[in-house]
DNA sequence: TCATACTGAGCGGGCGCTCAGTCGGGAGGG
DNA sequence: CCCTCCCGACTGAGCGCCCGCTCAGTATGA
């Protein structure tokens, strides 16, 4: 949260409005192409600007990619709080968790493909924001095994907590890289699937 | 198997011998600063070779990549087979896989994590083959689970068994691409824990 | 003597980024 | 109410560098 990228420019709404379109446009050119065969030229003309007015809300195109990488994690990120409900026990609220996940995953694969591909071009400040994101992502699946596993319908290691967590997590995405293997799997196979493997890995009682 | 990289040289022992030099001196450039960032100049020099000698052997920087990726995935293939042992059951058949294949992931964690954050930028023929490389290791996985569950050791059902091959395949290369995450495990824990919780997925009767 | 392998200076083009200049609107003085 | 001035936003031609690739020329060994 603490990492921000500069701007000329003073006005803060109009740097938000800007931004948000460099983003829209970065983000169709990033999935078409790539982050290194798509150009600032490209970026600025699919934005509405010109070469010189992007470089007025951006410092280079790294930095285009890290707003690009930050939007894409927060929409994945509050999409998952907003669909988490309460419910009765830990392993139901994992289940649930589970499923509205890779609902997420499903509705942004493209996004989800693209941080995958690209978020390793980061300068290393960048790098360090865009992980920790990613596990705090990881960090909500944590809070409900932790959950399970104390009112006892799921019976899991405490060491096995955070590498259960990365496999839920990792498994949901492969939904998105994958998915030229997964062709013949419809989503709610997947799902079923998935969600099935996950409860027995981790004993679930429901 | 059918793709190959044109060359000039006649001398097929000769090509083989360079392109194992552009090969290891790529893996180490592409490990550091990755493909993108890696002059052609750089492997040259590396390799030994001069400037013009390296497009001898090559016709393009891309098909260096592909050199690279077909190197490290033939290496990773054959490795797990060498250690795939006749057992008793699918069941165990499995989970010996497992554990093999982990250890491959081990000794080869930044090959696998090149694959993983190169390969996008193959040429789709060249892509193409890769991915079926990466689809022959998943293969390898899947038939063991029809094994056990041909002989009743597993209790899975048709559906999951081309996903659980994936979630397999990816649980394990995870130990590659999520390291940052996973720094306070060790190699030990994690195989420990994968291994257990695939059994419990796939409702192992051992 | 000739095919084959090798050399490395250099070409051509592309791309990230800059900067001198334009535009527009709001503040302030007459 | 007008004129002036200024500041912040915007423009786009172009700089400078880099990098993939080539090719005329050289060395080697059979």
């Amino acid at each position: 949260m603490s990492v921000t990228v500069p701007t000329q420019v003073k006005d803060p709404e109009r740097v938000r409005e800007r931004r948000m379109q460099i983003i829209e446009a970065s983000v169709r050119l990033f999935m078409e192409k790539g982050f290194h065969k798509t150009t600032t030229r490209e970026i600025a003309k699919l934005s509405g600007l010109s070469n010189g007015s992007l470089y007025e809300y951006v410092e280079s195109k790294e930095d285009v990619l890290f707003l690009v990488c930050q939007h894409i994690h927060r929409e994945v990120e509050t999409k998952l709080r907003q669909s988490l409900t309460e419910e009765v026990n830990g392993a139901v609220r994992l289940r649930h968790a589970m499923v509205s996940f890779l609902h997420v995953i499903d509705r942004m694969q493209a996004e989800v493909l693209l941080i995958y591909q690209e978020s390793k071009s980061l300068p290393p400040h960048y790098l360090r924001e865009v992980l920790a994101t990613e596990q705090a992502i990881t960090d909500i699946f944590e809070q409900f095994l932790r959950d399970g596993q104390a009112d006892g319908t799921l019976e899991i290691e405490d060491a096995a907590i955070p590498i259960l967590a990365h496999d839920l997590v990792v498994n949901g995405q492969m939904w998105a890289f994958r998915r030229w293997a997964l062709k013949s799997v419809s989503f709610n196979q997947f799902v079923t699937q998935q969600v099935e493997m996950l409860m027995r890995a981790c004993q679930a009682k429901i």
